[in-house]
DNA sequence: ACATTGACGCCCA
DNA sequence: GTGGGCGCCAATG
């Protein structure tokens, strides 16, 4: 069966540890891609933190939503999550300017 | 094997 | 504060 499957979802420990550190993000805070592959060991990964939250499932209960660039701002456009991404950052009680910027000073979270 | 593509990040004008 | 340009790295074509 596995043997021929031509597709297959396969989590490596790498992957387990980045999930296991987002779910412990707490309501209220925001991460950075680059500070998630930080904290999970894969300095200059970003790119593969974007890569994993793309994959996950539409009904996941990971906060993904917690998860901004560098900058401060949404990644995702507006049309492409964006949107409700803000909505479940607001519903956090974080502020989300029309544009999609949030204070890492003020929200960041720090482990 | 080579080229392109990103839910990124840093530097500089 | 804001773009533009370039570096980075895994996934995809």
């Amino acid at each position: 069966m596995a043997s021929h499957a031509h597709s297959a979802i396969v989590a490596t420990a790498h992957d387990i540890r980045l999930f296991t550190m987002l779910a412990s993000v707490p309501e209220g805070n925001v991460v950075t891609y680059g500070q998630l592959a930080d904290l999970v060991g894969f300095p200059r990964r970003a790119r593969w933190v974007g890569q994993m939250l793309k994959q996950l499932p539409e009904g996941s209960k990971l906060p993904w939503h917690r998860v901004i660039n560098a900058q401060g701002k949404i990644s995702l456009p507006a049309d492409g999550g964006g949107s409700e991404q803000a909505d479940r950052l607001r519903a956090e009680g974080i502020l989300v300017t029309p544009d999609g910027k949030v204070s890492l000073n003020q929200y960041r979270w720090r482990p």
